[in-house]
DNA sequence: ATGAAAGCGCTAACAT
DNA sequence: ATGTTAGCGCTTTCAT
């Protein structure tokens, strides 16, 4: 049955206008309650379904929110994605998302295709924190939320995790556990989570009096490849740290497998806290301990504040939320084990 | 900026027909040279993108790939859904993604959206392989192909891996290295993966002359909980296997949980190969022996397929690919480490 | 309670 | 080489 009904065929074989088939398929009410059932069985006689197409060409508005995210392979992402899309589709919206593999210019790419498909609202996590290649989508009019990463040059509103936080208390918790040597594995500095990640790392350090040395400060990219190097290059130093701090989750994998070929011995020679949970933290032993985000939580949050944005005619103000992260204490950072 | 240009602002500007400006953005030439440019010019001055809307309503096509997965959290999907989305994109087509977290009715309204919305194609790893709820899709005409799991009740392109070869690949290395009471974690029965890699696994038993033992077999769901449950049952058995085949990614980290937590000794007491290679494989000692599947290749060989459907007027055979999973031996399941 | 008709922005067939 | 025009399928205003 390659043939697609339109509204007019239901119609004519209701026997009625198309605006009252409208009515119908809109629930509008004012018809008669006859009518609607002839229209109603005539709907299901053809099997019709209406044309989101020819809706959205009407009303502008296609009830379709794209999501943009860096890399969908960072487990991060498909679990903030989950909680936008469940969310979204309790509130009768659609999901269009893309990946960016970091790059701004696929980005930018991605921006016009959701433009041209006239997207109600973008949840994104951009490559490239300035904004400027996306300013078209502000430009239009065409509400934003960012996750997770910040937009600077123009507001939008804002979901973030307070990483400065997060790693002042998985720092914190190192230099309590008596360790003075505590080098970090920084993520990109242009970006915020990396930025962020190092103050908190910097301001935890300051607070406790324990000056910053540079060569415990590595810089990463928030790709497990780094954080393999990175752990190399921490272990060839002639003053070896005794606990490492990882700014994310890829960068952990590589530092444990970096660990395990160098046998260097977490728990009894190093230490460690990572950023982000991660599936591997429980396998470990001893088990990590880490910085978890609420990835749920923060799809969830985007969702609502996109979702008042479209709806709400009036101007609001820039809304900018940060959601705490949690130290979660587990068996890679205890206390004695370390000969400091 | 909230103003959007439409074909006819550009057509003004430029002083040409919307038809003149039509050919320019299509590229279809027969446009003067200077025409051209004017109306380019038009179009950056007024920062003019076209409604991919308005082209889809006339053309009677979004490019738009419809995805459907079960759950996009399980690792595994979002390596597949990468590879379709960048062979889509590739080819000049878009996606749009849902995850039904296994749900037949989740994934029927879904199938219902995405006719509404027009997708040219569907790619659809199902959550019920009888494909009776999805049958929209097909009496509409839309291109599907199915992967990782079958649709029984009518004809599509397919996908697949070799899910029998690849257990029986794994359950024949554990049967050379002497092992007789093997143990297998199921998947759901009535899901093609779940079935095929029992079979790979009775196969193997088979040609190999070891009696299957009902006990050795333990019906899980492919989530975590059951692997962690199953692992305990195992244990708690009078005759004890001293191997374990587990049939998913899911079931394998509630397995090596309940390993950890029975103080059963992975590769001493019990050899392991799990079904998917797994994050936590390579970091695990013994780390893990799998079977892994190629990801990425699934997601890129069905867009392939998809592509070739949508586009061919002419009918096309049902095609169907069986890729093969590859055995990775690493250390959870050693020779002579096992007293059997 | 129902219908007629305009029009959303674009493409494509048909003029010129 | 360029313009005119008829729809695509729907929503919505205005009549009736």
């Amino acid at each position: 049955m390659e043939f697609k009904p339109t509204i007019e065929d239901v119609a004519k074989l209701a026997k009625v206008s198309i605006a009252t088939v409208s009515r119908v398929i809109n629930n509008q009410g004012g018809v008669r309650k006859a009518t609607e059932e002839r229209i109603v069985s005539a709907i299901n006689e053809l099997g019709y379904i209406r044309s989101a197409v020819a809706r959205s060409m009407k009303r502008k508005e296609t009830h379709t929110i794209g999501i943009i995210v860096p890399d969908i392979k960072n487990p991060f992402f498909p679990f903030v994605v989950s909680g936008i899309e469940q969310k979204a589709r309790e509130k009768g919206y659609y999901t269009i998302l893309s990946s960016t593999n970091e790059s701004p210019i696929v980005e930018e790419e991605i921006v016009k295709i959701f433009i041209e498909r006239g997207v109600d609202g973008v949840i994104i996590t951009t490559a490239n924190e300035t904004g400027d290649h996306i300013k078209l989508l502000h430009d239009q009019g065409i509400p934003i939320v960012a996750i997770d990463r910040a937009i600077k040059n123009f507001e939008v509103d804002t979901v973030l995790v307070d990483n400065v936080n997060g790693s002042y208390q998985a720092v914190q918790h190192l230099i309590l556990q008596g360790h003075k040597k505590i080098a970090i594995i920084c993520g990109p500095q242009n970006t915020t989570p990396g930025h962020e990640r190092f103050l908190g790392y910097k301001k935890a350090l300051e607070d406790y009096n324990i000056p910053l040395d540079d060569k415990l400060v590595i810089q990463g990219d928030f790709m497990e490849g780094s954080g393999f190097h990175a752990t190399h290059e921490l272990f060839d130093l002639e003053a070896r740290p005794t606990a490492i701090f990882s700014s994310n989750n890829l960068m952990t994998i590589g530092c444990m497998k970096a660990l395990v070929d160098l046998d260097w011995k977490l728990g009894e020679e190093v230490s460690f806290i990572g950023f982000d949970d991660v599936e591997i933290a429980t396998f470990i032993k001893p088990k990590l301990s880490v910085v978890s985000r609420p990835m749920n939580t923060l799809g969830e949050i985007a969702v609502q504040l996109l979702y008042e944005r479209m709806n709400v005619k009036g101007n609001l103000p820039k809304r900018q939320y940060l959601l705490s992260p949690e130290l979660k204490i587990r068996e890679s950072c205890q206390l004695n084990k370390i000969k400091i």
